[in-house]
DNA sequence: GTCTATATTATGATAGAC
DNA sequence: GTCTATCATAATATAGAC
């Protein structure tokens, strides 16, 4: 059967190149945006030739979305999974699990909210793309969380979404975003586990506030 | 006294084409990243010469410094009399104030946080410059304020400065940050003062808290 | 599919006239 | 101080050999 070990022979298979592609060019476009990442030094973290990102991808334009389109996926099948989950008892506990899903992608994963930032304050095809495909949904379904319990009364009635949603996002991802930042200012530094559990409770503590009362046995 | 007119006189003197440069770079800056930016477009914002940029700052990191540098230098005025009121009461009302003085700063100059996540997710001199010159003094001050309310049982006890620092600036901050996002998001443009109001209420009524109860009457 | 050129454009910086 | 002209480099993208 030799088609089937093809993929674990010592060369890389095709496949495998584009994969390392798509890798290299979503920590590239990451660490130094759109503009200030360049297809020769992905093709060199990559360990391809340059040729080859037209070969799969056809621009560099392209090759940003097809490398944003795979991590965003990844976020989104984690937190459909946490809104869809019907064992979740209630509104709260649901934010709270959201909340601490988002904390925990971001942590592990901050090319991801590095690119949102990069492109969230410009202009242009790839923020609309962005903010369309992939920003609107999470902004529904937090939204949502909001709205049902400011009619439950467990979260203050006059705060409009818009700042819920920015303020929620902002207090989740900064820290990670800035992880660069952070490691000078405090020496520490926030991809590490213990870190991001932390930043987890904390955000949880302050935003969500102490958890509703038991009823009492 | 010719002397004393020249610099209302018809055409810019020197300095105002200094400080034309220095604001369109900000602005470039701020919109495309250091990468994304160029001295072309500075120039053309500025509607000065090409060549004027080598010769008033000598080179595009000069520039940079140059442009970030006073624009950080009105933020740390604001900031330090806040810090520095006597007339302020007590550790949480300054805490709100800092926070809201924040909320308005970074509201009606978005370029200045749009450079500070630019670079705080890069290694490199210009995020070691801001960060050693310019983070540190914010993250002590945010740092004394919690241990003080700490100390005094109005803050929660077990959380660090690292993570109390980047919840508040984030939820601060990331809706102006991401303007053009939230403008196609939400249709609301966060730049409007009463939007700018609107966060500010929302950041205290969930990170601070409500108001401490008043001495009963 | 992968490689070596190379075309084309845009950039930061410089030289020198006025 | 301000301008035009230009250099040297680096970028995306393409053409075509293997």
């Amino acid at each position: 059967m030799p088609r089937a070990v093809r993929a674990d022979a010592l060369e890389a298979s095709p496949s495998d190149t584009r994969e390392r592609i798509l890798s290299a060019a979503l920590s590239a476009f990451a660490e130094r945006g759109f503009d200030g990442a360049t297809t020769r030094d992905i093709a060199g973290r990559a360990g391809v030739n340059l040729g080859l990102i037209q070969y799969y991808f056809a621009g560099k334009q392209n090759l940003w979305r097809s490398a944003v389109e795979r991590a965003v996926a990844e976020l989104r099948t984690g937190l459909d999974a946490i809104l869809a989950d019907s064992r979740v008892a209630d509104d709260r506990e649901r934010t709270r699990l959201l909340m601490r899903g988002y904390v925990r992608f971001v942590g592990l994963n901050p090319e991801f909210i590095r690119i949102m930032h990069d492109e969230g304050k410009r202009r242009g095809a790839r923020m609309r793309w962005l903010t369309d495909r992939h920003v609107k949904p999470l902004y529904q379904a937090i939204r949502d969380l909001l709205e049902r319990q400011q009619a439950a009364g467990t979260l203050p009635a006059h705060i409009d979404a818009l700042h819920f949603h920015y303020i929620l996002i902002g207090a989740v991802g900064l820290v990670f975003h800035q992880a660069e930042e952070c490691k000078r200012l405090t020496g520490v530094d926030p991809s590490d586990p213990a870190v991001i559990e932390a930043h987890a409770d904390a955000v949880e503590h302050l935003l969500l506030g102490p958890p509703p009362k038991e009823i009492s046995s």
